[in-house]
Order: C-alpha cells, then structure tokens, then sequence
DNA sequence: TTGTAAGCGTTATCAC
DNA sequence: GTGATAACGCTTACAA
C-alpha cells in the first residue's frame, strides 16, 4: 500500500550544488559534461545521483530554447500507413533523446493550419506534417512557420520548405501497367477524394497508365470514395460494380482495398481470378487480407525517417538551403493479382 | 518563393505590454482572462492581435508548474488497438486544450520504468502507461511516480494508483463458451507470451470456460506465440495443427487471430464450418480478415476515455483517493464463429 | 577550473 | 484595478 500524498518538491540543481559544496553553474557544467576537475566532477555526481536529480524540463527549455521535443501531426492513428510513420518517427527522435508529440489532424486543414501557429508558442523544437491536402493557406504558413518544418507530401518547388515526397503517381501507373500485363483490360480505380493531394496523384498516375498503353479510358470505371477508409473502399466498389464489369482494380489504398476485396466476395467475383486487385502503401493489411494484397510500396517508414533526420539536421542549420527528398515506389506483387486460371 | 531567413524574436509579453502602454503585470491578466477594467482589456487585446502573440510554453510551465501535455506510453502503435486508443486520448486531450506525448515502450519494461522516472523531469503533467507485464519494479515506481500516473491495465488492489481494467479473463471465458455453445469440442488457444498480464488472464479464462462447462482439458490445444503479431499467431496455429485437430479456436488477440485465418486456409481448413475462430480486441481489423472476425470487445476506446478523465481529474487533485474502474467485455459475433453447415 | 550574476518569459504577490 | 518586483530552475557570459 503506496501513499497518495502530496509530492516532496523535485530536487533542484541548487540543492544538488549545496550537496556537493559546488556553486550551481559547475554543477550545471559537470551535468552538462563541460570540463571541469575530476574531484568537483564526481562530488557532483555523487550529490545528484543521492538526490536522485533530473532536470526540470521546462526551465531547461526556457534558457537553452530548445525543447527536446518534436511534433509529428498526421490525419490519423488508425490508418495503418500513419501508425508505422509515428513508430518509425518516435524510434528515431528516440534514439536522439527526444520526445514525440502527436497530433491527429483527422486531415481537417483548419486543424493544420492551427498546429503551424501554434510553433509560435515553442512547444516543439520542429514539426513534421502530413497534409492531406495543401491550400494556398498551407503554403503561406510554411513560409512563416515558427520554427523547423518538415512536410511529408508534394509541395510546389517555388515554396521554400524541407519535404519529403512519395511518387505516388508512378506508383499508381506502375500498379495500372502490371494489371494490364497480366492481361486485364477493364481495370477500375477506386480513390480517395480528389480534393486530397494523393487522390489526385493517383488518378493521374492511372490515366498515365491508359495513356502510355493506348488503352480507352472509360469513365465508368472510375469511382471516388467518401475518404480513404475500408468501409468508404467496399461501397464504392459496390457502386462500381452495379454499374459496370471489370477484371481489374486499382485502389487508391489499402484500406479502400480491403473494402473492395469484401465487396467482389459479396457480388461472387474471384479475386484474382476475375478480378485482380491492388491496393497502395503496402501497409500492414497486406497480409492480413485474402488474397493477400498486391500493394503499392510508397516507403512510408523510409519517408517518415528521412522526415526527422532532416528536421533535426534542420533544427541544428536553420540556415541551411531547403532539401526535397524523392522516394521511389514499388510494387509489390501479392496474391490478390498473381495471374488467373486463364490469363 | 518564401525566405528562409532566420525568424524573428517571437513577440512577448513585455512587447505587448508596451504597445498597449500597461504592465507586463496586467498584460498577463488580460490574457488570463482576470478582473480588467473593460479600457485595458481591449488595449491589451488589440496589442497582442497585433503582434501575433501567443504564450512561450516553456516559461508559462516554468513559472505555473503545467505543462498542458500528457504522455501516453503503450506498446507498440502500429497495433491496432493501440493506435486507437492514442487517437481516443489524443482526442480528449485536444478537447481539454492539452497536447498528447507517445511513447512506443516496445513491451520492453526497462522502457517503461525509464519512462516512469523521466516523470521527474516534469515535461508532462500525467502518464497514461499501458504496461504488458507489471512487475514488481513497476508496483514500486508507481507508488513514487512523479506525476499523476493512470495505468491502463491490470493492478494489485493494494496498489494505490489509479487504472482502468479490461476483463480480459471473462472476455476469454466467453468467447469459448460461445465456440462450446456452436457445437465445437475441440477448441484450441493461440496465445500471447505468458509473461504477459493478458495472456496470463486470457489462459485463466479459456480453462474457466473449461471447467465451467466440464469440459476435459487437453494441453495440445494450448499453443503460446512469440508475441502478439499476425505472423506469430499463423506460425503458433501452423504448430498446433501439426499435432492436434481441432474445431473452434480462441485467439488471445485480433492479429493472431488474422495469422491463425491464414493458417488455417494453407491447411485447407473452412472457416467457420471446420473451425470456427473468435479473436479479441474487436479492432479494426475485424471487418477486414475474411470471414470477418467475432471477437471480443474489451472497451478499449472506452478505457482510453477513462483514462485521459481519469488523469485529468487527478492532475486537478493530486489527493483523491485511487480509482479503479472495471470495463466489461462484450463479445461480438461475426462470420468466423456463427454456425456451421452441419451444427 | 570555478563562482557570481544576469537573464530566459511567465505568473503571482504585494503595496498602491 | 494596476504596476513594480520577486520568483520558477536552469544556462552561460564574465570575472576571479
């Protein structure tokens, strides 16, 4: 039985001082792992370590101006490809002994906009965003950020801000031409709203594909989700299917994947048999369908790491020129599109 | 094209004082919202507006002792349950103006522990800690944590902490009773590590439903993962179906359950009509396995909620005596469990 | 090397 | 109501 009493105050560097018959600042030096006499050096240490002292972060924080703490502000947790970036980012600041702090945008751009403000209140030493969708509104508030900013995304080159960006687009026309390989020619899309920056890289990406092929492009075909759920993925398919056939389908990702696999279950098409399916970000679902899912590789983890390292190169050369990171896609072909019984 | 020259000095309070032409004193009354006359009010209003002030955190926390974040440290974000819960808390929290801190522990207890001392640091004002395996060294730091502290889990009621419980062991009970009720005789556990609380309890539960019903038991159904991942709950089920049959399985987790689907369909196994199978967590996952999954509902997104209140209303009052609150698992029958052709 | 002292930007306690 | 002014706990010139 463990007592619920008030705290005793938290040990102060003063007290760790008079401990150790120091003044603060070679305590604070020795702490700080600044030169000092091997004797003051280990009184020190010995008084701190009695005390069990850490400093306060908040005062550290206030002197020094620099937080040890980066946000990372995404649409949200629960998509899968999100999660892996905040564990990817969290492992990273981890090991620069920095702390993650999160916030879950739900891809409201007012909700963006308001962290980017926010910076002024230096809370953070940096922030990596990922819009869902970038405003003229946005642009203006990376040129302003208060402090460090990294966004995972594509921003226009004019804007001057570190950015990390996945080729979505080829990965969509890369997806589209492996289902045109394997001999499908009604090959659907399924996206995400077009107001989002990758719905509209992804449709792009499959009309590139129809292009380069000289395939007819049938509106028909395509179909434009609520957002990027599976829920949003299996009615829209549904929609799709009611009005059209098809023996191949693009989704915008995986989660509108996973949807439009249970949607083809119900209507009694074979995947891949009759319809062959890829999905995109090769997220942790891709597994956990069946068939396993075809998937776009983005290098989301790859992406979300590059995202922190140049925001804490950043954090440490605020004048340093802006970098824009590419990363390449790749397909990663899985059951879900793996030939058919006649191909 | 936008510079990125070095910022200028954030506005403070000092500045807006001199502009509205009062003190700093009132300045800071203004915009803590204290007895002003309505003249200064607006003058102090108008300044800040002006320059675009917000409150340096730092020095706020320094002086007010909060900090307005809270940690939340879990296992392993790129679970599901998991991630929802953070968004859950996340949201909250946002609510109550508070920024959220994760912190992924990798299940890893010396994390947790760290985590745990690091609350002298005070760079939060609570920690919600979801810890896999509570040790004796856990019991110990939460009677001295240096902050209001919310576990997410199960404790020792002579443990003075405040923490909000599944019922797991109940929740396992039920669901091979459900698999008993189906007809099924030969049921099989796919656990976690027993090092675990969870699986410790879902193991007590699976042999309650046994005993409870007089049902013998028979150890070669009982088959331990690696951890609670999909790929170690298709190798767990893989082992188990080398050695023994069986007809219902319960799964101590959504993602095993997903890995044992997998297996079970290489083993040319139908599900629901040969084995019938029922995860638990009731995650996200649930509607996207094939069949969807019957699992049960442990509250998590409830408990997150629990726990932010919980945490809130302690920091508010450091000296209310622990809660505990008990959520009650629900089981949610889905395709994988319901009927069979020949019942 | 070490100590003294001046802030960092707030909030809160006083007198007025 | 308002304005000086003293903290909050730390880092860092500067002087010794």
């Amino acid at each position: 039985m463990s007592e619920t009493f008030e705290e005793p105050p938290a040990p102060t560097l003063a007290e760790v001082a008079k401990l150790a018959n120091v003044s603060v600042a070679s305590a604070s030096r020795v702490l700080n792992g600044i030169g000092t006499r091997p004797e003051t050096l280990s009184q020190v240490l010995a008084a701190a370590e009695q005390v069990g002292y850490l400093p306060n972060a908040s005062a550290r924080s206030l002197r020094s101006k620099r937080t040890g703490q980066i946000a990372f502000a995404l649409p949200d947790v629960s998509n899968p490809v999100y999660a892996s970036m905040a564990r990817a980012i969290q492992e990273v600041a981890h090991e620069h002994g920095c702390r993650l702090v999160l916030h879950s945008t739900g891809a409201d751009a007012e909700e963006e906009l308001g962290i980017l403000r926010d910076l002024r209140r230096r809370f953070v030493d940096g922030l990596i965003l990922v819009p869902l969708n970038v405003t003229a509104a946005h642009l203006a508030e990376f040129g302003r950020a208060a402090a460090p900013l990294v966004v995972i995304g594509t921003v226009p080159e004019s804007v001057a801000v570190d950015a990390v960006a996945a080729d979505s687009r080829r990965g969509a026309s890369l997806s589209v031409k492996h289902l045109l390989t394997q001999g499908r020619r009604r090959i659907g899309l399924v996206n995400g709203p077009l107001t989002t920056t990758p719905g509209h890289a992804r449709r792009l990406g499959y009309l590139d594909a129809l292009r380069a092929t000289k395939q007819r492009r049938d509106d028909d075909l395509i179909e434009v989700a609520e957002d990027f759920t599976a829920e949003a993925g299996r009615a829209a398919t549904l929609r799709l299917l009611e009005r059209t056939r098809l023996d191949g389908l693009f989704c915008a990702n995986d989660l509108l994947a996973a949807g439009a696999l249970d949607a083809l279950r119900h209507a009694g098409l074979g995947v891949p048999d009759e319809v062959a399916v890829v999905g995109m970000d090769n997220s942790g679902l891709v597994e956990i369908t069946w068939p396993s899912l075809t998937s776009v590789d983005l290098g989301s983890v790859k992406r979300a790491r590059y995202a922190v390292e140049l925001l804490l190169e950043r954090i440490d050369d605020p004048l340093r020129a802006p970098v824009r990171i590419h990363v390449a896609a790749e397909l990663k072909i899985r059951a879900s599109s793996s030939g058919r019984g006649a191909a």
